[in-house]
This record gives structure tokens, C-alpha cells and sequence, in this order.
RNA sequence: GGAGGGGUUCCCGAGUGGCCAAAGGGAUCAGACUGUAAAUCUGACGGCUCAGCCUUCGAAGGUUCGAAUCCUUCCCCCUCCA
């Protein structure tokens, strides 16, 4: 069962510094959370995740279902021992896959019926489903299976979505899990912030011990999503953890820290490294551009990682072109390095109330204007 | 020496009278990627004073209203037989 923490708030923002502790170890929050769909972060051994210090990482209950299945992983002693992760894991639901792939799924009140893209089969997932498969996993943090309306969408529609996900969550809220695992809600709403605020208290009168923001970063505009999350955070309590989930690019991080999130994960650094895009504190870098053709310097020479320690851009931009794996290797050591350090750079922010300073720092460092924010939620 | 096949825009390669600045692939250039069906996808890719014009399909000449496509000569490459 996890705990908790709430360690310090920044002076000037409200920025939240806290702990999570789970039976795999300690989560030191504002965290990200590298992605690791299949039972992998795409393209590096966990030796590496743990060299850079990562904590957690994601795992799917949709992908582990359908290969290798969540009962042969159990067989095989859970998740962590299987994929030899020793730190906490998360695990999706397997909602954000009913959202994604409209053209194989049927949706009703007892759950969403899909066809498998690996055989074509047909398979349904429901929040007991869900929670069976994340409990033979064994993850440490077990996400609710929820519905994840798309942007724009009917404000019935969204309605809808809110009403069936709530309806789901008790029935995943009933389903015994094991004695370390934790069950996080996910307040939906879509853009509507008196519909999001209703439906995050309805959660809380349920009682959870986390909170995720689900059904953001769908396409919608920044300022919009900026606006939706201080809103959800106004209302959710202190002395949870909140997890915006999906989210995002390091600017997208650094707002929504302001606005009072506390835990995120993302594709993007592990799918840009793989695609040739690395991030810099100075803002992306496509390592196919001609320009970095006889570039000597590393990518980032204010990163510590081991790509940016040993290697050139004009190497990293060869092995790009040439398609090498290790492009994707170094490229992916460096984007999820840049996130974790982006993340501990937020963390001493606030610990020393900096935060505010830092945020325009971290614009300035890119050439950027510090975006206006949005009136403040009681 | 004889017989046959072929030379197409950076590369490979389709095209055999007009719908051809010329399919497709590659390379190259640029962009995208937000709870991962993604080592993926999209766009550009002869030049310009760019709804048009100019130059281009080995070279030169010719036939035709019109030629990468047909004819003549020449240059070069490949295969087989001597």
C-alpha cells in the first residue's frame, strides 16, 4: 500500500514537493515517469533507467494482456521479476487504448469490446478485466479503467464518458487487488471545468489515495489544457498525489507543476529519441538536419548523460542517417536524462520557493516568453 | 569480325507520338510526434520574374501541328558467337 507525502509547497506558486513511498522503493515528486508500454522502456535496459536514477515506469495492461498474456506473466513471478525492474511500476489501464483505436472497439456500459490488432481476435475489457490483469501484474500503482472522450467532443458525449467512467471506477474500487498495489481514480470532464471539478469530488467522496487527470493533451489548445488542469488540481486534495496523465513536453511539465500536478508520463522523449528528435534545454534538436553534419559538440553541453558525455552531434546525426539502433539507444538515454534532471531541477525549486524563478529561467534558457497564466482557482 | 540488348531527371528504374518536368523506390532536405498498433508519419525534391514560362530523357540532325517515344548518323556500355 503507498503513502503519501506532501514535503513542500512553493512560497510564490504552489507547487507541490513531496514522496511517494511504495514497497519498490521511494518516488521523490514532481516525477515523470518514463512509458514502457510492453514490459520495456523502447530501447534501453533497465541498467540504464536505473543509472539515471528513474523510479518508476509505465507498463500496459492492454499490450501485457494481449502478448505475452497477464496470467503467464504472473506464472513467471509478475511483472518487475519478469522484466527485471526492481523500482515501482504504474500500470495503464487499458483506457487510453479504448480512446486511441476508435475502428476496433465497441463501447457499453459493462465495458468496451475490442479486436485485437496483433491476431484480430476479439476481446473484452472491462474494469474488472482491468483489474484482474493489473493485479497478476503486480504493478505498484494499478490505474482505473476509465473512458477517455476525444477533442473536440458533444458536451453529452462528455457527459457520458464522465458518468460511465465513475460507474467503472466503483467496480474497480470492489476488486481485491494484492496487498502492495494501489488504485488511482481518473477524473475526465474533457474541457469543461465545472464538469471536471464535479467529477473530481465525486471521486474524492469515493476515496482514493491518488488522483489522475485523464483526457488532456488530446489535441486540445495549450492555454485550454493549462486552463482544465488548474482547475481539477483547485478542488483535488493536498494530501494526495496528482497524476496528469499523458502529459507531455518539458514546457507542458513545467506549467503544470505550477498548477499543482505532481506526477506525469509521456511517449515523447522515448519515440522523438527513436525518430531523431532530442531534447535541449535550449529547446529540440532534429538530429537529421544538415546543419549538425561536422558538429563536435554533444548534443547538450550542460547534460551529464552518457550520450552527451562520449558522443558528437555529427556522430549521433551518422548513426540517425544510417539507422542504426544505437541512434535510438544514446538518443533515448539522453531524452528520458534531460526529463528526470528537468524533473530534479523543478523538485529543488521548490524546495528552496524558486520555482517562479525557475520557470522563467527555463523560458529564457530556451528564448522563450514566459506564458501568461490564467487567473487563479479558489 | 558477327548477332543481340541498352543509354531516362542525384542513384535504381517505369514510360514507346499529345493526358510527360516524366510512375515507383532509394538517397537527400525539412516538419510532425503528448496515459506507444510508431526505429513512425507527412511534405519538398530541374530552373524561374512560378495559375505561366524556360531547360531536360547519350550527341547531332530529321519526320510531325506535336517527339523521352518514329527515322538517319555518330559516341558509349553490356551479353553471346568467332
Amino acid at each position: 500500500m503507498l503513502s503519501f507525502e506532501l514535503l513542500h509547497t512553493d512560497a510564490g506558486t504552489g507547487a507541490r514537493r513531496g514522496r511517494i513511498r511504495t514497497a519498490h522503493g521511494d518516488i521523490e515528486t514532481p516525477v515523470f515517469m518514463p512509458v514502457g508500454t510492453q514490459g520495456t522502456v523502447k530501447a534501453l535496459p533497465p541498467r540504464d533507467l536505473l543509472e539515471m536514477d528513474a523510479r518508476i515506469i509505465l507498463g500496459n495492461t492492454y499490450h501485457l494482456y494481449l502478448r505475452p498474456g497477464h496470467e503467464r506473466i504472473a506464472r513467471m513471478g509478475g511483472l518487475h521479476k519478469f522484466m527485471g525492474w526492481p523500482r515501482a511500476i504504474l500500470t495503464d489501464s487499458g483506457g487510453y487504448q479504448v480512446f486511441s483505436h476508435t475502428d476496433l472497439r465497441k463501447i457499453s456500459d459493462d465495458g468496451v469490446k475490442f479486436r485485437s490488432y496483433i491476431d484480430g481476435s476479439e476481446h473484452v475489457l472491462t474494469p474488472e478485466k482491468s483489474m484482474e490483469i493489473q493485479r497478476a501484474l503486480g504493478s505498484d500503482i494499478v490505474m482505473a479503467f476509465d473512458e477517455c472522450p476525444p477533442y473536440p467532443a458533444e458536451p453529452a458525449d462528455v457527459r457520458e464518458a464522465v458518468r460511465r467512467t465513475t460507474a467503472w471506477i466503483h467496480r474497480c474500487k470492489a476488486y481485491p487487488l494484492q496487498d502492495h498495489q494501489t488504485l488511482f481514480a481518473i477524473v475526465q470532464g474533457g474541457m469543461d471545468e465545472e464538469l471536471r471539478q464535479a467529477h473530481a469530488r465525486e471521486l474524492q467522496a469515493i476515496g482514493f489515495r491518488g488522483y489522475a487527470i485523464g483526457g488532456l493533451s488530446v489535441g486540445e489548445p495549450k492555454p485550454l489544457m493549462y486552463r482544465v488542469t488548474a482547475a481539477t488540481t483547485a478542488v483535488l486534495p493536498h494530501d494526495a498525489p496528482r497524476y496528469l496523465m499523458g502529459v507531455g513536453k518539458p514546457e507542458d511539465l513545467v506549467e503544470s507543476v505550477l498548477r499543482g500536478v505532481d506526477m506525469f508520463d509521456c511517449v515523447l522523449p522515448t519515440r522523438n529519441a527513436r525518430n531523431g528528435q532530442l531534447f535541449t534545454r535550449k529547446g529540440k534538436m532534429n538530429l537529421r538536419n544538415a546543419q549538425y553534419m561536422e558538429d563536435t559538440e554533444p548534443v547538450d553541453a550542460s547534460c551529464g548523460c552518457y550520450t552527451c558525455r562520449n558522443f558528437s552531434r555529427a556522430y549521433l546525426r551518422h548513426l540517425t542517417m544510417a539507422g542504426e539502433i544505437l541512434a535510438a539507444q544514446l538518443g533515448t538515454i539522453h531524452n528520458i536524462h534531460y526529463y528526470l534532471d528537468l524533473m530534479r531541477d523543478i523538485r529543488a525549486a521548490i524546495e528552496a520557493d524558486r520555482f517562479t524563478e525557475f520557470r522563467e529561467s527555463f523560458y529564457a534558457a530556451r528564448g522563450e516568453a514566459v506564458p501568461v497564466r490564467e487567473a487563479r482557482h479558489p
